[in-house]
DNA sequence: GTTCTCT
DNA sequence: AGAGAACAACGCTCA
DNA sequence: TGAGCG
C-alpha cells in the first residue's frame, strides 16, 4: 500500500502497480500521477459540481460501473453535496472534487472517468454548461470536424461562444458556458432547437435521431445530456479504452487539422501538451452567457 | 474496491 | 482465513 | 411500462 502526501492529506493508494490500461500499460500509480499533473487545469472544471464516477477496479478489460452516491466509507475530507432527485422529495449525497487530494482518492478508487453535472450543486436546476455531443457512425472523424465547425458557426450566428473538446472515444463535445439564468428545461429546449436547425441544414450528414437503426450512417447531434442530473465527460478525463485516451479541450484552429482524431491525446501526451499550449478552456467561465437573446433569435428562424 | 457470506 | 458473490446510475424518448 | 440510448 503506497501513500501519497498532498498538502496536509495522506492519501492511501492500494495496488499502485495494478495495470488499469493496456497499450501502453498504465497503472493505478500512473493514473494518480496523471491526475496530480493535470489538477491545476482540471479542477476548475469540476469544482462545485456533483460527479458521476466511472470506475474500473479490475482494469478497463473488465466491466466497469457508474457510481453516483458518496459512499459512507469515503474519508471525511472528501466533500459531498446533497442534491434533490428528479421527481419528488428525497435527496442524494454525491461526491464533489475541489482539490488534488480528492482527485488522488478517486484514482485509488479506480475512477478512470469523471462525469460532472452540467450545473453546480447549490443550483442543480440551473446549468452552467450547454453541451452538444457529436457522435459519429463508426470512426468518421472528418464528419465530426465538419459538424463541430458548422455548430460553432451556427452558435456564432446566435451570438454565443463555443468551445470544442475531443471526447477521447469517437467524437467531440461542443460546449457553451452559461451564467445559470435559464433552468434546465429551457436550456434543453434551446439545445434541441439548435440541433434541429443544424441537422436540417445538413440532412445528408447530420441527424438528431437517437435510435441507432434510424440514423442512416449520419452523425448524431446528441443534446439529451442537457437534462436534470445528467452529466458530460470532464475536460482532461481519461476514457476506459486502450491507450488511455483523454477528453481534451482544443482551440478551434486545431479542429481544422485533418489529422485530428477523438483519441489524439492520451494520459501520456496530455501533460506535455498542457506545458506547450496551456488549457484552451482556461477562461471559459469569463465568457458565460445568458440564453435569452439567442433563444429569441432561434425562435424567429423557425 | 469494499463488504458480506459461506466453508 | 480465504474464496467467491454482490454491489456500486439515471433521465428521456418512442413503441 | 419497458427497451434503447448515452
Amino acid at each position: 500500500m503506497a501513500e501519497l502526501t498532498i498538502g496536509r492529506r495522506h492519501v492511501p493508494l492500494g495496488n499502485p502497480g495494478k495495470a488499469l490500461f493496456t497499450d501502453p500499460t498504465t497503472t493505478k500509480s500512473d493514473l494518480a500521477g496523471y491526475y496530480r499533473t493535470v489538477a491545476t487545469v482540471m479542477l476548475p472544471h469540476l469544482r462545485e459540481r456533483p460527479l458521476a464516477l466511472q470506475r474500473f477496479p479490475d482494469g478497463i478489460g473488465s466491466a466497469g460501473f457508474f457510481q453516483k452516491r458518496r459512499p459512507d466509507n469515503a474519508p471525511d475530507w472528501v466533500p459531498g453535496a446533497r442534491v434533490p432527485r428528479e421527481g419528488e422529495g428525497d435527496t442524494v449525497e454525491m461526491i464533489c472534487c475541489p482539490d488534488e487530494a480528492t482527485l488522488v482518492y478517486l484514482a485509488d478508487q479506480a475512477v478512470v472517468t469523471v462525469h460532472p453535472w452540467l450545473s453546480r450543486a447549490d443550483r442543480p436546476r440551473h446549468p452552467v454548461r450547454l453541451v452538444v455531443d457529436l457522435d459519429p457512425p463508426g470512426d468518421d472523424f472528418d464528419t465530426v470536424r465538419f459538424a463541430a465547425l458548422a455548430l460553432r458557426d451556427l452558435l456564432g450566428e446566435l451570438g454565443l461562444p463555443a468551445y470544442p473538446m475531443t471526447t477521447g472515444s469517437r467524437g467531440m463535445h461542443v460546449m457553451v458556458p452559461l451564467v445559470g439564468r435559464q433552468d434546465v428545461d429551457e436550456v434543453r429546449r434551446f439545445a434541441r432547437g439548435v440541433a434541429d436547425v443544424l441537422a436540417a441544414r445538413h440532412p445528408d450528414r447530420l441527424t438528431t435521431e437517437m435510435r441507432k437503426d434510424r440514423r442512416g450512417g449520419r452523425l448524431l447531434l446528441d443534446v439529451m445530456r442537457n437534462a436534470y442530473a445528467l452529466h458530460a465527460v470532464a475536460p482532461y478525463a481519461p476514457r476506459p479504452l486502450p491507450g488511455a485516451p483523454v477528453a481534451t479541450p482544443l482551440d478551434w484552429d486545431e479542429v481544422d487539422d485533418a489529422d485530428l482524431t477523438a483519441r489524439r491525446y492520451t494520459v501520456r501526451s496530455v501533460p506535455g501538451r498542457i506545458d506547450r499550449v496551456g488549457d484552451p478552456w482556461g477562461r471559459v467561465d469569463r465568457h458565460a452567457r445568458i440564453l435569452s437573446t439567442a433563444a429569441r433569435r432561434l425562435r424567429s428562424w423557425r
